[in-house]
DNA sequence: GTCTATACCAAGATAGAC
DNA sequence: GTCTATCTTGGTATAGAC
């Protein structure tokens, strides 16, 4: 895959976090990829909208494979809770509270709006349910509750990140991990 | 208070749910509203980002009392959880999805971005807080205690609503309703 | 206080040379 | 595949009559 690609997906990605969708322009795309105007139409054909979708997608993807990695060295599913919210607060107060999750950011802003992209998104929580859901069914919980209690964490992280970038403070979002370790441990036990 | 001016806000509140701060034009504001320009920036004279904060600030306050009344029908706090989470879901369903709530749709968008708004949207945040707080401090929690699961319970919502909006389904939000309310319950038991 | 017209700028997108 | 120049539209904000 082409290295222009790579840097015009990760430059929209980060300017999707801390400015949203609406609120990202191409020409800033194109300075902080150091990029043409052209590339982006040669690459994403259908404009700022496929590149918004490329965007979710991918960096989505990658969001999986780091909660897949804290929760196997966590060990268990109980204590990957409050590994995951801890650090999801570390990330966003080492970066001064710039969002840490373009998906959740632009999911709520586009979903009326931005077909395309509502789609995008879906297909990414879709892909972090299951993630966490086959962790609670392998932990002995049946296929409805995992799937039922995998959204209630998804739900918490992306809401407590919205509190957490409002009032600049994280301490909400690590108490929301321990809210949700008992709730797994509960729903275990 | 000027019938103009509510107008305009409430029409601005209207078209923030479904398409977010930067989404909407003052343009769409003047139509919707059916006021001119120039009444904008005559209630408003720090443009769009002071009606922004007021749009904040006045429909936050409405939430507020809406919760208020929800809790006060279900009589004590362990039931006002579902019924808060399935009256918002109910909501969402009758609206086709569109957000109902403007304040967490705005305030991950702009928290970077627009000080004005992301303070307007902490003050809102903690009116709620305090509004969930005083009850679970009400029903014997210390108020450590009371505060932190109120922030969880907020946030849920606001994480709800976002799945919901992007899969066009209430199922989960109905399900988180009663993921809080055992939260509620195990903390007074 | 209300309205119309408009200034001014930035947006997304495209064309066509290289 | 890359780049520059440009088209067109729409944005926020302001001016000034009423």
């Amino acid at each position: 895959m082409s290295e222009t690609r790579k840097r015009i997906v990760t430059a929209t990605g980060e300017l999707f976090r801390s400015q949203g969708f609406n609120g990202t322009s191409l020409k800033q795309v194109t300075e902080h990829a150091d990029a043409p105007t052209g590339s982006i139409y040669h690459f994403f054909p259908g404009g700022k909208e496929e590149l918004g979708a490329a965007v979710l997608r991918e960096s989505g993807a990658a969001y999986q494979q780091l909660f897949e990695l804290i929760a196997d060295e966590a060990g268990d599913i109980v204590d990957a809770m409050p590994a995951f919210f801890n650090g999801a607060a570390d990330a966003l107060e080492e970066t001064d509270f710039i969002d840490i999750c373009p998906i959740g950011n632009i999911a709520r802003e586009v979903a009326s709006t931005h077909e395309p992209l509502r789609e995008a998104s879906v297909s990414v929580f879709a892909g972090w349910t299951e993630a966490i859901q086959t962790r609670l069914a392998a932990a002995g919980l049946d296929a409805a509750e995992a799937e039922a209690l995998a959204n209630t964490i998804i739900a918490a992280i992306e809401g407590g990140f919205m509190l957490a970038r409002a009032r600049r403070s994280t301490t909400d979002l690590r108490a929301t991990g321990t809210h949700m370790q008992q709730l797994v441990a509960a729903a275990l036990a």
